[in-house]
DNA sequence: TAAAATAGCGTGTACGTACCTTATTTTTAA
DNA sequence: TTAAAAATAAGGTACGTACACGCTATTTTA
């Protein structure tokens, strides 16, 4: 059914259907009602092929997510994301993502300066400095910028979508999986590394999940747990890392709520001889936490398809900006359970729809 | 760049740039040569508006599958294929599903005949009968119509894609998981269901990986394995599963390379104290294994992403007929582990790109 | 009471492509 | 040499939509 059909149905011309569906006004009430009533009769959708055509719209959508060098997460959804572009530029979609220092608020907001003088048509933000990102996403509502939150949600916002995991039960999953290989009993260490200096909600549910995974187990006696918290390149990481995982009595298991559990791995596998029976489980498929698995040091990775967030954040703007679709507000990625046996299919053989 | 702007360049009408383009003679060799210089040179890919709009071609696929009733397997792959029909129809895709009998020729001979009459644009193949799903794709070879296969391949065809899993590493991964289960030793049988007499190529391999796991592992000694066949409907099944899992001397862990895992379960679940600590592994998350996942009777189920393989299937003719584009042509799903504390993730959060 | 403003509606054009028709030039055959 | 045929090129139209603009009748203002 076309624009022309309808008017012909309501013996008016072309230009007053097309008035209506814009609400252009200039239409008077009853000939607007008529109408209506028969685009809901028909079910009238615009042609998506004319509308792109005569349009001929470019979209441009404004990534904004912490740096990062080759191997570390934020590499995953950065790909995820240009993937998306390439699949979505014919229809007129242009993504560039700008970054920012995960340590640095001036570098965050001076970033958040650059994005808003683009008056982009959407945005993809992660809020991983979360008090200015709240104050970002005010002001991106204030001139009516659509966006969309990557990897942890914000107070008070009111994003297009959000597109993330489920952290709290991903850390009762890592619980369960490190609980079975240790076979129910036994010193944990829970061990949190970070690379900022920020709050991160993510880690800290992830660390609630296991705690209370065990917590509400019956096995609880047998287990005894200890936590710490590591900075990334800090001089005594080493020292800290010798710490949590033991120097006189060895722990059993050690779960890295991060990507991070790599540096655990890397002392690790460096002192083998003292840890036999250690296993390990982390959370990201990135190469350096891969090879670990691969080894074997590292027992089970959680992923949570930071491609496929990417891929979700770009194609909700598609959905939103260009076939004028509802979004779906939250989308939870599912928890992967990854062991050497099934690495393969999930490392490089990601397929995007489309 | 577009024709009209290619025509200028190199000093023709539209119409001869039209021509080039699509091969229909009637253009001197220089200026052919000229043309397709420029296009080359300007990297001129068509306005994919401006030919949907013109052609306004509708590309009827259909898709040639298994009979199901409610909860079971195949329900998957559909629902993911009607899912992808929604978002692709405005591209003019049409999809109509043909079932058969997996356990009648004539079944799927009456259907392939049908499917034939149609003259699609697309056909999708579930080759689970094996030597007919041959036949059928030497006919569409003749006709010149595309196919994707999805499930399992078969032998010496061209279709556009294959869409399906790696059996044999499925098969690994649950014995992986099952031997950390069981401690690394005990007994484990080995429990083939199907509820067709076809010879069956992904089960097989599923056993095939599963037993090269634990062949080439360092515990095999400590491992007593055992394998029975089924047939679901058949009057002693009951029998058979009381057989498989052991009347006198229980097994440890109980492995299904197929959906059906949930007639075991259900038999375990009704006799629950003589199996306290039998632990079981199978395929697929159909709501009657989830039950019994989400009841702790089963441990472990191993997913392939069906809902995606379906989409999958629909959209690499999208991409082949409406974009043009070449098509990935193997698609290995990724195998996802899935116990009681990721499932919710995957039950029926399943999101499309798109 | 005339002029101006406005409501309500229709018309025309452009988007880029595919394909059909017509015009021009070149080649061939008589 | 000329008419017919073939080859080549040009022109035009339609697809469905968005939007600028124009027209008429009515209402408001001066």
């Amino acid at each position: 059914m076309t624009i022309k059909e309808i008017a012909k149905l309501a013996n008016v011309s072309l230009g007053t259907v097309d008035r209506v569906i814009h609400k252009r006004g200039k239409v008077s009430k009853e000939t607007e009602k008529k109408i209506l009533d028969i685009i809901d009769k028909v079910n009238y959708t615009p042609n998506i092929y004319a509308r792109g055509l005569v349009l001929n719209k470019q979209y441009r959508i404004k990534a904004l997510l912490p740096e990062f060098r080759q191997g570390q997460y934020w590499e995953m959804p950065v790909k995820g994301m240009q993937n998306a572009a390439t699949n979505l530029s014919q229809f007129g979609i242009q993504l560039e993502v700008l970054y920012f220092d995960q340590n640095s608020v001036t570098s965050f907001n001076s970033a958040a300066k650059q994005l808003l003088s683009y008056k982009p048509d959407g945005v993809i933000l992660a809020p991983v400095i979360n008090f200015e990102a709240v104050k970002l996403s005010k002001k991106l509502k204030d001139a009516q910028i659509p966006y969309v939150l990557i990897d942890s949600l914000i107070q008070n916002s009111e994003p297009l979508s959000f597109i993330g995991q489920d952290a709290f039960q991903s850390g009762r999953l890592a619980a369960k999986l490190l609980c079975t290989e240790i076979n129910l009993k036994g010193s944990i260490s829970i061990i949190s590394i970070k690379n900022n200096e920020n709050y991160n909600s993510t880690l800290q549910q992830r660390i609630e999940g296991f705690k209370d995974y065990i917590a509400n187990s019956d096995f609880i006696d047998q287990i005894s747990l200890n936590e710490s918290h590591i900075h990334v390149g800090s001089p005594d990481m080493p020292m800290a890392i010798e710490n949590a995982i033991g120097t006189k009595e060895n722990v059993d298991g050690v779960f890295v709520p991060s990507s991070m559990i790599h540096h655990v791995a890397a002392y690790v596998d460096r002192y083998r001889q003292r840890f036999p029976n250690l296993k390990m489980i982390g959370n990201d498929l990135i190469p350096n936490n891969i090879r670990h698995l691969e080894k074997g040091t590292i027992h089970y990775l959680i992923g949570q398809r930071p491609e496929n967030q990417g891929y979700y954040a770009l194609s909700s703007f598609y959905k939103h900006l260009v076939l004028g679709q509802r979004v779906a507000e939250d989308i939870y990625l599912p928890l992967d359970i990854i062991t050497q046996e099934n690495l393969k299919y999930y490392n490089n053989n990601f397929q995007y729809n489309f």
